[in-house]
DNA sequence: TGCCAGGCCCTCTTTAGGGCCTT
């Protein structure tokens, strides 16, 4: 059984490391490719939420006031996702801030992550941009929800990581593109990508990529 | 005083600089 959990959080800036806290998780658990459940929570943080991030993601100040403290809906989330392996678009980011915000819930935060953006310049080095909106438009993918909410983000990015795992499988032949080469192709070198694919499938065939 | 992310990746590069991507 493969089981990924995609998450995406919203905050009040870009890194914790500058103050800025998280305002809503959500996670989806796929497995085997299949979205089976989810998790999403505002959550109370005590931060205060700038005019243009409420412009962005329609998060208020109010909204997150009435939320569950972050504690507990970090607590939540990290046994929602038990020891799933983990994947986010930009992982550089939601990484920083899973482990910012366990650390100040109590709870380690031990879970690989593997990026999308990082994923997608391997596989589709011609998609005009990586951005997740343009990822989700390029490969006709479907949009739920309010972009720019963590639910609504958060299934974009497990669609899209549904996608790689579909185009691996068709495409190179790989019969079981789960995390580990997932992680494996995200820290391959370009144009080393065909051959790490060739050697994980069973078609000699040149990637896009290369 | 004023400013404040950071890792990845490309190229007019590698003794560097700047765009992308996330909020």
């Amino acid at each position: 059984m493969s089981r990924i959990a995609v998450i995406d959080f919203e905050t009040t800036g870009v890194s914790p490391g500058q103050g800025a806290r998280a305002t809503e998780v959500a996670i989806v658990l796929l497995e085997n490719g299949r979205r089976v459940d989810h998790y999403q929570s505002l959550m109370k943080t005590g931060a205060w939420i700038p005019a243009f991030i409420t412009q962005l993601t329609g998060i208020t100040n109010a909204m997150v006031n009435a939320a569950p403290d972050a504690a507990g809906v970090m607590q939540d989330a990290a046994r929602f996702v038990g020891d799933a392996p983990m994947v986010a678009h930009n992982a550089a980011f939601d990484s920083k801030f899973w482990q910012a915000e366990l650390a100040l819930a109590g709870v380690a935060a031990p879970h690989a992550f593997a990026c999308t953006v990082l994923l997608s310049r391997r596989l589709y080095p011609e998609a005009p941009s990586h951005k997740l909106g343009s990822l989700v438009d390029y490969h006709g993918l479907p949009r739920t929800g309010q972009a720019h909410r963590a639910l609504a983000d958060a299934e974009m990015a497990a669609e899209l990581l549904a996608r790689m795992q579909h185009d691996l499988r068709q495409r190179w032949g790989v019969a079981e593109p789960g995390h580990a080469l997932l992680m494996a192709l995200q820290r391959c070198a370009k144009p080393q990508v065909g051959k790490l694919l060739a050697q994980h499938g069973n078609r000699p065939a040149v990637p896009a990529a290369c």
